[in-house]
Order: C-alpha cells, then structure tokens, then sequence
DNA sequence: TATTGTTATACTCTATAACTATA
DNA sequence: TATAGTTATAGAGTATAACAATA
C-alpha cells in the first residue's frame, strides 16, 4: 500500500485542519460551530430563500444533522423557517436580520484570515488550487466503475 | 465576504468527502471506523512501535478520542501496547500480527480504489496537487502574523 | 406510491479539564 | 514543576431507520 503521507484524503484532512485553524476562533466567539457557521455562510451566500434538501447539499451535512442545526439556529432567531407555497413538503430557510447581522460582523475577521492564507500561499496559487479541488471533486462524482466481480450482484 | 464556493475549507471538505466516499465501504466491511483506520495505517506505515504523542500527529486526533480508540483496537487484538523502557511514561503502540493481516487484507482494496482515482483524475496531476496539499500545510503551519489591534493584550 | 423533512436511536468523535504516574 | 497519557464530562455530528405529511 502506498505510504500514508501519500494518502490523499489525508492530506486533504491535514490542509483544511490547517486552515481552519484559522477560522475556528472566529466561529468560537460567537458560539458557533464549524457546521453551524457552514449552514449561516450558505445562506447568506443566496438571494432567496433555499429548502432543506439544497441546504443538505451545499453544506454538506446529513439531513438529520441538518434537521437539528436549524432547530438550533431557529431558537437563536437567526433563521427563519417557511413551507413552501408550491410544495407544503417543502421547508424554505433564510437568514433572519439578525442572522445577516452575525455574519456580517464575522465577515470581516474571516476576510482577513482569508487574506492571510493568500499572503502565506499565493493569492494565483490558492486559486489554481481551488479550480484542482474542484476538478478533482467533479472526477471523482462520477461513480467507479463497477469491478467485474460485483457486476450484477442482485 | 467571498463566495461560499470559493471557501478553501469547503473546498477541502467536498474534496476529501468525494474521496472518502471510495473508501469509506471498504472500512465498513471491517467495522472499522475512519478514525481506527487511520490508526491502523499510521501504524503500519512505520517499522518500529511509536508513541501516543507521536501517534497524534500522524492522525490528525485528539489526545482523548485517540485514547479511546486504543482501548478499543487493543480489545479487538489489533494493537498492542506497552510502556518504554527509557521513559515509562510513554505508551508504544505497535500493530499485532492479527492487525497486520487486517490491514494486508484492507490494503489490496484501498489500493484499487485509490487507482479508480488516478485514472479518474490523473495520476501526476494528482502527485502535484499531493505536493500542493502539503505546501499549503506548511504554509499554514507558520503561525499567523499578529494584528496590531490585540498585540501586546495580555 | 414516492418524496420531503423531522424524529428516534445508538454510536463515535470533539473539546476541555482534571487526574495519575513518571521525569 | 513539567510532561505523557488516561479518564471524566458535556456536547455535537454521523449514520440508519422509522415516521408524518404532502405530492
């Protein structure tokens, strides 16, 4: 097998612990945790309001981890929770003022940190990584091609 | 602040869980967790017993969740520990033959799919964007440069 | 009958502090 | 007095299944 420094998913592990290294005492200060702050960023990310399904994808949680995150976040009365009109199934989620409010005031502080990991890095170079990470994520969407041995397994 | 989808954490984050999910079965199959199988490969990965401190680093774990992960691979005869003979405070950790042979039979798999993600990818841009990885975690490794607003707070 | 989201449950890991033993 | 490791404790997320409501 090849050497465990050679192994991507740690090495992917050991960068994002060293960025967000940077980031988590921002979050700390105001109570947040990493997936909580995750769920706050996508939100203010979109114009409208987005269901629980799109939120489960970009922030990449688990629905029931989800589920709890905004029950959570709604009792702080940083989000706001609606059925949809459409589709009553559907739960649409957005960022109360006051939710706006607390990202704003982090924004700042992870903007800075963010302009120190350009200085350490590169600024090109971190956008060339990032462009890599996201081919590598679209190459690996597509599913393995299945081994002979399992094809057609029932 | 930056878009959401230019956030190098979650860069990492929807890299590594693209990656992991080509992994994650095979350690499934072994009821292995993540965790006791990067444990397991740290230390087949090194020819003489290891510390826990030591052990920590490689692993990317905390003290106690590692702690506990030992008791649980040492229950299952997996590892084996003992104290060091210049320093009895320390715990060398070492894999037993039964742990030994599970990683030789997890190994054949992982290399397979890590093959799936060369070919997927690209084996060399993969080696660069390894080298990229571990420049960025030195990089970040220097701490960052204090700002002028809480220098000097005691 | 399928889909959306929440709830239930068991387990594991994170994170901080306190503790024991050794140096 | 400092260090290495374990144990204690509280909290949160992961993962799977089951469930309610709606389509």
């Amino acid at each position: 097998m090849r050497g465990f420094d050679q192994s991507l998913p740690m090495a992917l592990l050991k960068a994002r612990e060293a960025a967000m290294s940077r980031f988590r005492p921002l979050m700390a200060d105001h109570d947040l945790t990493e997936q909580q702050w995750r769920v706050l960023r996508a939100l203010a990310a979109v114009d409208d309001p987005i269901d629980v399904g799109e939120l489960v994808d970009r922030t990449v949680l688990l629905g029931p981890s989800l589920s709890r995150i905004l029950v959570n976040l709604d009792h702080r009365g940083l989000i706001d929770r609606t059925v949809a009109a459409h589709d009553q199934r559907r739960t649409l989620v957005s960022l109360t003022a006051l939710g706006e409010s607390l990202v704003s005031r982090v924004a700042p502080h992870s903007e800075e940190a963010y302009h120190q990991i350009e200085t350490a890095y590169g600024t090109d170079r971190l956008h060339r990584l990032l462009g890599e990470l996201s081919a590598l994520e679209t190459a690996l969407a597509t599913p393995p091609s299945p081994t002979r041995s399992t094809e057609g397994t029932p």
